[in-house]
RNA sequence: GGGCGAGUGGCGGAAUGGUAUACGCGACAGACUUAAAAUCUGUUGUCCCUUACCGGACGUGAGGGUUCGACUCCCUCCUCGCCCACCA
């Protein structure tokens, strides 16, 4: 019947005459309206891209397919995000560097990449371990030191044996909740003061914030970005300290509950702690805050038992005169709020536990909906935030939110405190104690003063190391290297290098404004093409990034923003985040448990348009749903259908007189078109396919095909199956020679005309009080009336009918009639 | 505990408030074949009626509501997933 269907020449035939001549080139300045369309880019390890990670760019690639032949001056980058663990763990269980980890894995990655023909522009490829590249990052963390923005602080931070000192989203909570792990590898973590860079995001706090008006995020991203910046208005109130000058300030968002006061409690670290605490009580609490110290990482996190100590000093409540003594305990964190929390045990849960671990008042300040006003002295009794005050003087009868309001006013005029905004929001911490990242260019001189590296002595290069393995006493393996460390200040006397690294995400905070701009030495992207390009249009990405690096990201580009370097104050505008492919198993795809799908074998097999296809067609981009080798075959199977029913176009052309059947044919084939259209702008890529398979199917039942109409099918499957796109094109056209002005993806989309859409005739649902009892086939000039008066002459309807009054007819055009009786 | 999202056939999923289950998988039956695979044709939500037609009832996690009409909008609840969390 046809020619045999041979994916693999074809692959080869088209690849790389597409490379070669750069046909998805993004030009700088085009007339054309621009589309910035950002997939997250790779951390190149030696482990091979799995199936899952190429959903994550399929589907963003065929959009961006969509769009130049739509008319876009596209921008579709690609990179790699080198530095950090897991190149590094790679190289050290293949024993070999870093460097030549990656070298072999980017390019790997890359071969992956254009063997499933992805329509990226190669010249504009960055790695973010390239001295080039890195020479950047450096460049910024030095602007962001002179801005006060990174400063160096001894820190309780997560440490690891294994991997150095971990950030808070390397560590999770081991299976049993007891303890904490680090995120990658597992290994056991601890809590240890160490010297270490921290950015200060938390400047930014309200502009990140504010500036989500910006951006058309939808919902769930834009609060996840406000919930993890956590702003929270309240309080801060003074508490004097009986017999003593010294006044704790509490930090609370509910001060309506002040006259259920009762005790105050703070944190371990809290500065005034040792200060207030009464003599005979000076040991133990001092034993307390160091054993709170030392196990923190354990108990403070997980377990919730509430433990403290009594400082034997009272503090006055301003509104009862009552004395509230002041505990030191461990459930208060130093770096929320101010470090100190009044407890109001009726009407908060860990507070009610506290008071019931130390035999504390509990009283009751608010009635809920119940219109309990018993004794509180059970948890479940405790009413957190809905309600009516009672025995609160002034408050009495007040809801909860005008009490706040009237407390606060009041709290205020007295001078006993005063408004408070807070934050969840935490400083980053940025250094590392490992050899594979950026070293942070900076300069300890002998007085111990730090100075920054000269712009033109950038980038400070990492120097290849046979030895890189991490220290165990927690500094970086470059301070071994004494040669590279040991240097001389900008007066020439001897200094010392700082000799921790940045972390992973240093480099991927900004690596989309490098791809404006690539190879630019001279800045790290030219301003001019940032406003072209800028901001991106759509990034896609993995749904663990949707809150934190997202937020980061943000961050540093505002910093960027604020000093003028770059053109506008957010850069991304919209955002969706994938769902995850699973294994055949339904379980996460993972090599320990045997279920990881290699597109190696997808494309062996099947080939690249066919892996491309199941892999629109499986789901939504943001669901999670199981591999199911079946429907990649199916998708072959498409895939070899329309190579087979080319045998079918055979030179015709449809015009306006031509049968009925190439009438059929042509108002198919305009269906489609609509569809692809509407579903390409929604990126309903799986729906997609669904309508490229109802036209082959359609197409299998015909006998000819006019070449016109094949075309247009042909620039149809051009985004999802791009091999076989161009193939079929340069077949059909004749084409004897390759010239990438005739490449299927350089064409425009197909248009379509509503005309070729209308039917003669439409089949309405008769329904009777909503209940589908029949059709009609009326046409398209029928009215109203007459439409109503053949729905009555229907047999079917007679039995429901019979005897009935019509009260009422619906008629919904092209729909529905729907009789009410 | 908080936030976000989702619950539709045996499975992945589709449906601007208008005939629920498109498309695909799987299953079943048939054709081709010595046979199998591949391919092709047909059937395929559940239940009832019927020899067969023809029909009917129920049906989108549960329960209410709005509407001529609800997977879709509103309220209450349940379950699952993801993110965050001794955050005062």
């Amino acid at each position: 019947m046809s020619e045999t269907f041979d994916f693999k020449k074809i692959e080869e035939n088209w690849k790389d005459k597409w490379y070669n001549d750069n046909i998805y080139e993004a030009v700088d300045f085009s007339d054309k309206p621009k589309k910035y369309i950002l997939a997250e880019l790779p951390y190149p390890s030696g482990k091979f891209l799995h199936v899952g990670h190429m959903m994550r760019y399929t589907v963003p690639e065929i959009y961006s397919r969509y769009l130049r032949m739509k008319g876009y001056n596209v921008m579709f980058p690609m990179g790699w995000d080198c530095f950090g663990l897991p190149a590094e763990t790679y190289a050290i269980k293949e024993k070999i560097t870093p460097q030549e980890a990656i070298k072999q894995a980017t390019k790997d990655y890359k071969q992956a990449m254009q063997n499933m023909g992805y329509a990226i522009d190669w010249k504009r490829e960055i790695n973010t371990s390239d001295p080039n590249y890195y020479k950047w990052t450096q460049w910024m963390f030095i602007k962001l030191w002179k801005k006060g923005l990174a400063e160096i602080k001894e820190m309780p931070v997560w440490w690891c044996n294994e991997l150095g000192v971990l950030a808070d989203e390397e560590v999770l909570p081991s299976k049993d909740g007891k303890r904490k792990i680090s995120e990658r590898g597992g290994y056991p973590v601890e809590r240890k003061m160490h010297k270490q860079w921290i950015l200060k995001i938390t400047n930014y706090a309200d502009r990140l914030l504010k500036d989500l008006d910006l951006v058309d995020y939808n919902d769930s991203v834009k609060q996840g970005q406000i919930n993890w910046i956590g702003k929270k208005e309240g309080i801060n109130i003074d508490y004097k300290v009986d017999g003593s000058d010294e006044k704790i300030k509490v930090f609370t968002t509910r001060p309506d509950t002040n006259f259920g006061a009762t005790f105050i409690v703070m944190a371990p670290e809290h500065p005034l702690v040792l200060k207030i605490t009464v003599p005979e009580r000076f040991l133990e609490v001092r034993k307390y805050i160091e054993e709170s110290r030392k196990k923190s990482d354990l108990e403070r996190a997980n377990i919730r038992e509430k433990t403290g100590v009594f400082t034997g000093k009272y503090a006055i409540n301003m509104l009862t005169e009552d004395k509230m003594p002041i505990y030191v305990g461990d459930f208060v964190l130093s770096h929320f709020g101010t470090g100190a929390l009044v407890g109001v045990p009726g009407h908060d849960k860990r507070d009610f536990e506290f008071a019931q671990a130390f035999n504390l008042p509990i009283k009751r300040v608010v009635i809920g909906s119940d219109g309990d006003n018993s004794v509180i002295n059970k948890l479940e009794q405790v009413q957190e935030n809905e309600g009516v005050m009672v025995n609160s003087g002034f408050l009495n009868g007040l809801k909860i939110e005008d009490a706040i309001e009237k407390i606060k006013n009041y709290l205020v005029e007295k001078r006993f405190g005063e408004r408070a905004v807070t934050f969840g929001l935490r400083d980053q911490i940025f250094s590392r104690q490992r050899y594979w990242g950026e070293p942070i260019p900076l300069i300890y001189k002998q007085d111990g003063n730090i100075e920054a590296v000269e712009e033109s002595d950038l980038p400070v290069k990492l120097p290849i190391m046979k030895d890189f393995l991490a220290s165990n006493d927690g500094t970086s393996p470059l301070e071994r290297n004494k040669e590279w460390n040991q240097v001389r200040d900008k007066r020439g006397n001897p200094a010392k290098r700082e000799t921790q690294t940045m972390p992973t995400w240093a480099g991927s905070n900004w690596y989309f404004i490098r791809y404006i701009d690539a190879n630019n030495e001279k800045v790290f992207a030219d301003l001019e093409k940032m406003k072209y390009w800028l901001p991106v249009d759509k990034y896609f990405g993995d749904a663990g990034h949707t809150t934190a690096h997202l937020l980061y990201s943000r961050f540093w580009y505002k910093v960027l923003s604020n000093e003028g370097y770059v053109p506008y104050p957010e850069p991304y505008q919209w955002r969706m985040s994938g769902g995850m492919l699973l294994g055949p198993d339904g379980h996460k795809m993972s090599k320990s448990k045997g279920n990881v799908v290699d597109p190696k074998d997808c494309l062996e097999n099947y080939g690249a348009d066919a892996t491309r296809t199941y892999l629109s067609f499986i789901g939504p981009y943001e669901d999670t749903y199981p591999w199911n080798e079946n429907g990649l075959i199916a998708c072959f199977r498409l895939v070899k259908n329309i190579y087979e029913i080319k045998a079918k176009v055979s030179g015709g052309v449809a015009k306006e007189s031509t049968s009925d059947v190439t009438k059929k044919t042509t108002k198919m084939l305009h269906k489609l078109i609509k569809k692809l259209t509407i579903m390409m702008e929604a990126m309903k890529i799986n729906t997609s396919v669904s309508e490229i398979m109802i036209f082959v199917n359609y197409l299998k039942k015909v006998d000819d095909i006019p070449t016109n109409i094949w075309k247009d099918f042909i620039k149809c499957i051009a985004p999802i199956m791009p091999f076989m796109a161009e193939e079929l094109w340069q077949e059909i056209n004749g084409f004897d020679h390759w010239d990438k002005n005739n490449s299927v993806h350089l064409q425009d989309w197909p248009e379509y005309y509503e005309s070729l859409l209308q039917e003669d005739s439409v089949i309405l649902a008769v329904q009777i009080n909503g209940k589908a009892r029949a059709q009609v086939e009326v046409s398209i000039e029928d009215n109203e009336d007459s439409i109503k008066e053949n729905v009555m002459k229907i047999e079917k309807l007679k039995k429901y009918l019979d005897g009935k009054e019509i009260k009422k007819v619906v008629y919904v055009p092209k729909r529905v009639v729907n009789l009410v009786i």
